[in-house]
RNA sequence: GGGCCUGUAGCUCAGCUGGUCAGAGCGCCGCGCUUACACCGCGGAGGUCGCCGGUUCGAAACCGGCCGGGCCCACCA
């Protein structure tokens, strides 16, 4: 026979040589066709491979402490297509799996579920027993957590997370993700952790890493500073208080704020230079109102003079716009709000009022919120207070974690160059935006406000203590003072390490802490600084350079549209410094699953469905459909109803499988197929997959599985009962018949393989030797020739003439079998030709066994009129 | 305030660069156990394509405005 695709497998034998079930059935085929895969190791990379035969991709690691929902399912079921669209076009496909163990979610879940807390001073301690196991979220405050060393609290989160990690993978696998698992990452592992650093250190090197000690955003309950996209602006609650100052001569000068506690802090009332409003009072000074502190007027044109007062009072630091004033005018720094949000303890030196230095006294150790009522009550009673404070909701700045303001405090921090300082790099990234293909093409619009909006450089560094730490120690001075000028850094054959218990090269363990001696940088790195080189990790960069050359820069990059700024402008970042290029030429960005209501889904509402229960009821050729189903960039709400389309499409593949596959050998080639109806099958199904082809090279899924979809819903519809009679009989036109079967079967199950992986498999075992997920994808040519000349308008001709007869017994309700003794069909004329082409099958098919005239009319469809009926016929 | 996306049958969505586009599936109604399939098949009823203007011989599609939904950024006096 004919090989029908030109395909690098080995033509096949004439199949048949299994068997098809007398009862096709959906049940089981995860279990079985997973298990059979593993066997196989059907998926596994072939590192021989040049990075030109390869397509690789930049799997997101999900957070493992997170927890399953219906969106992984979603956007994991897109990258999967894919793969194996890839796969299937001859593609070596690297496509692992890595699992986000970093960051603040599993460290508060090893704090909970052990009773435990980080503390990197302490020593390692090998044969530690945690107080307990199984914690839940509330179980442990933190009071009672036993401290431990950041080694003991780095293997207890990998203790915890292994669960998590078998969770995902028995999900993924049950998904049929057709991910290598031999190629598994974490990024707490100590290769990733060895990569962080080593990229870090790198970029320190050429000084695209570097530390400044700067006001900056900071969250008081984690105690951590936090970077700008890490920020979410959020409704918060305010009032604002009129607050008198007063001037020379016992002239009051009215600012408006919201913080009133600040007011200690205040280092300058400003207005804008054009404001004729306060023109007199520039460069005179004023005295704050409790405090008495004596303050200079100033202008600067970030004052607005249609906001509050038009006059601010500018404090270190109330917000963003005080920095900039500070900054600008070299004013003074007053700082009051200590790191834990409360107010230092120590009355400042500045306040040289004794009322001033016994308000303060009150306020040391408040809560802002405390303090405001203290201050304001002391306003109030002082006459300086206008009015009663006036409620407002104002946006604040938010950690996306956390759950009160952000506070602005000075500290020292690490940051890497992104542009955000830097005009000349900024072009650069955003040329490299440019370069990248975004799926769909308007995400690259989110890339370019993001980078060109930014306002400062990646700060990198958290105060926290799980994590990947900083690999530099500081040289202490003859007072024990660090020097953080000239950090002392490990060299990368040492890494990974940790600066907590390692020594740097020079000193010894007994010289940590002491004058002479060294100390190790105390913070860690945000988990975007390690998550920001996944192609890094996933691709051996250091462990393995030779995979690292076949597989990067990579093919894709998947991930949600909410973590462009994140996770795929980092990585872009990183790969732009460290090797000069982008790190994946395309990026497909999913949409977000949300709930009924139009809301993103979220477990908080108790109407996630979890996605084990989804595919076990559905069964996950079923789940994966609706996933395909949604276009790449567009939200797809979650409704259970449309799970039942995916599940009738498999079990159609199925049940229209056995009956191709229900006479006997079937021949694949394509000369034996002479009829036209049969051809006309055939160059319809050529063009769906010239379509779906270039749909899927175009990252358009959807539509490529729409368009065989639709093929296939009518191909068994019309084409299979047309031709139902003829391929049960004998001779050429059932073996013309018989033939166009197997093709268009062998075809129609390359296309869903991608799709649907179980049911295709499923049939493609009854008939073919090996996987349909190692076939080739199929090509149009090989059916166009066998199609000949015809035209696929035969088939939806003769399915009308079918529709019409069908219509008849409609209405007259009575069953399909029923036979049509006498009929007329009216047929547009432009369909009479494909009408008359199938009409021995129309016939057959419409139990059509009388006078059946054709007539040609002007109308748009074929009708059926004057027929007469007999009775109920059997077929054979 | 700026930007991006979005508003088509009860529901979920297709409608590509303006001219069989008014569609599909689910749901609903009616009929039918038809040797692939009752986890099914066949037939049918459902929409002034958010609203108002404009361009055009012709607009769901293009332009402008408005209204509604989602997201991102800016805005803390």
């Amino acid at each position: 026979m004919t090989d029908l695709n030109a395909a690098p497998e080995p033509a096949h034998p004439t199949a048949g040589t299994r068997q098809v079930p007398d009862r096709v059935s959906l049940d089981g085929v995860e279990e079985r066709w997973n298990a059979a895969w593993t066997a196989q190791d059907l998926y596994g990379f072939d590192r021989t491979k040049t990075r030109e035969q390869v397509y690789s991709i930049d799997t997101p690691p999900p957070t493992v402490s997170g927890s399953l929902h219906v969106g992984h399912v979603f956007s994991y079921t897109h990258t999967d297509v894919v793969a194996r669209y890839r796969r299937m076009q001859g593609a070596e496909v690297f496509y692992p799996m890595g699992w986000d163990d970093n960051g603040l979610p599993t460290e508060r879940r090893v704090q909970n579920y052990f009773g435990v807390r980080c503390d990197p001073s302490l020593p390692y301690e090998p044969d530690f027993t945690p107080p307990f196991e199984g914690g839940d979220n509330k179980s442990s405050k933190a009071g009672d957590q036993v401290p431990i060393s950041r080694r003991n609290f780095v293997e207890l989160c990998e203790r915890l997370t292994v669960d998590d990690e078998r969770q995902f993978e028995t999900l993924w696998r049950r998904l049929g993700l057709s991910v290598d698992w031999s190629k598994t990452y974490q990024t707490i592992s100590g290769d990733a952790r060895a990569v962080a650093q080593q990229a870090f250190l790198r970029n320190l090197a050429r000084g695209e890493a570097y530390q400044a000690e700067a006001p900056g955003l900071w969250d008081v309950t984690f105690q951590t500073a936090v970077a700008q996209a890490e920020l979410e602006a959020r409704d918060y609650p305010g009032a604002y208080h009129r607050v008198a100052f007063h001037g020379v001569g016992g002239t009051k000068v009215y600012i408006e704020t919201t913080r009133p506690e600040l007011l200690p802090a205040c280092v300058a009332l400003i207005a804008h230079p054009d404001d004729e409003r306060y023109q007199h009072l520039f460069g005179t000074t004023v005295t704050s109102p409790l405090f008495g502190v004596e303050v200079p007027v100033l202008a600067h044109p970030g004052a607005e003079r249609d906001k509050g007062a038009g006059i601010a009072m500018c404090c270190t630091f109330g917000d963003l716009t005080d920095v900039q004033w500070w900054r600008e005018l070299q004013l003074p720094t007053r700082s009051v709000i200590g790191r834990n949000g409360r107010l230092l303890s120590e009355t400042p030196d500045w306040l040289s009022t004794d009322a001033g230095q016994a308000l303060y006294g009150e306020l040391a150790g408040k809560t802002t919120f405390s303090a405001r009522e203290l201050v304001v009550a002391g306003l109030r009673e002082s006459g300086d207070l206008d009015g009663e404070p006036v409620k407002t909701q104002r946006k604040a700045n938010f950690y996306e974690k956390g759950d009160k303001p952000l506070e602005i405090v000075t500290s020292r921090q690490w940051y890497i160059r992104n542009g955000g300082r830097d005009a000349a790099l900024r072009d650069e990234l955003l040329a490299r935006g440019a370069e990248l293909d975004f799926h769909p093409e308007f995400m690259a619009v989110r890339y370019e406000n993001w980078v060109g909006g930014l306002n400062g450089d990646w700060l990198i560094s958290r105060q926290r203590f799980f994590g990947v730490p900083f690999p530099v120690w500081y040289p202490l001075d003859a007072d024990g003072e660090p020097d953080h000028e000239n950090p002392i850094v490990a060299s990368e054959d040492q890494l990974p390490i940790d600066p907590s218990s390692d020594v740097p090269v020079g000193y010894t363990a007994d010289q940590r802490g002491v004058p002479g001696g060294f100390v190790a940088d105390p913070d860690i790195m945000d988990t975007w600084a390690t998550s920001s080189l996944t192609p890094q990790i996933a691709g051996g960069w250091r462990s393995d350079p030779d995979l690292f050359e076949r597989v990067f820069p990579m093919n894709l990059r998947p991930q949600g549209q909410d973590i462009i700024r994140t996770w795929l402008f980092s990585t872009v970042v990183r790969s732009h410094q460290e090797h000069g290029c982008l790190p994946w030429s395309d990026a497909a960005i999913s949409g977000w699953i949300l709930d009924p209501d139009r809301k993103k889904m979220s477990k908080s509402k108790g109407n996630v469905v979890t996605p084990m229960d989804l595919l076990v009821e559905h069964g996950s050729d079923a789940v994966r459909y609706w996933a395909a189903s949604a276009r790449l960039g567009t939200d797809a709400a979650f409704e259970v109803g449309q799970m039942k389309i995916g599940r009738r499409l498999a079990i159609k593949v199925l049940n229209a499988s056995k009956f191709a596959l229900s006479f006997g050998t079937v021949e694949l080639d394509p000369a034996l197929v002479t009829v036209p109806l049969d051809r006309a099958m055939l160059a319809g199904l050529a063009d769906v997959v010239d379509r779906a082809t270039a749909s899927l090279e175009a990252y358009d899924h959807t539509r490529a599985l729409e368009l065989s979809e639709t093929f296939f819903w009518t191909f068994c519809d019309d084409y299979l009962e047309l031709v139902k009679d003829r391929a049960y009989g004998e001779g050429a036109g059932a073996d013309s018949a018989r033939a166009a079967l197997g093709i268009a079967l062998d075809t129609l199950l390359r296309l869903f393989a991608p799709v649907l992986p179980f049911a295709t498999e499923e049939v493609w075992s009854w008939w073919r030797e090996g996987s349909v997920h190692r076939a080739a994808w199929p090509v149009a040519e090989p059916l166009r020739a066998a199609a000949a000349d015809a035209s696929p308008t035969v088939v939806s001709a003769a399915g009308a003439a079918l529709a019409a007869l069908r219509k008849v017994k409609s209405e007259a309700k009575v069953s399909m079998r029923t036979e049509i003794l006498a009929v007329t069909l009216d047929v547009p004329a432009a369909l009479r030709g494909d009408v008359e082409l199938a009409l021995d099958d129309v016939r057959s098919a419409g139990r059509a066994t009388g006078t059946l005239d054709l007539a040609t009319s002007d109308g748009e469809s074929v009708v059926a009129r004057d027929a007469s009926l007999g009775e109920p016929v059997t077929r054979g």
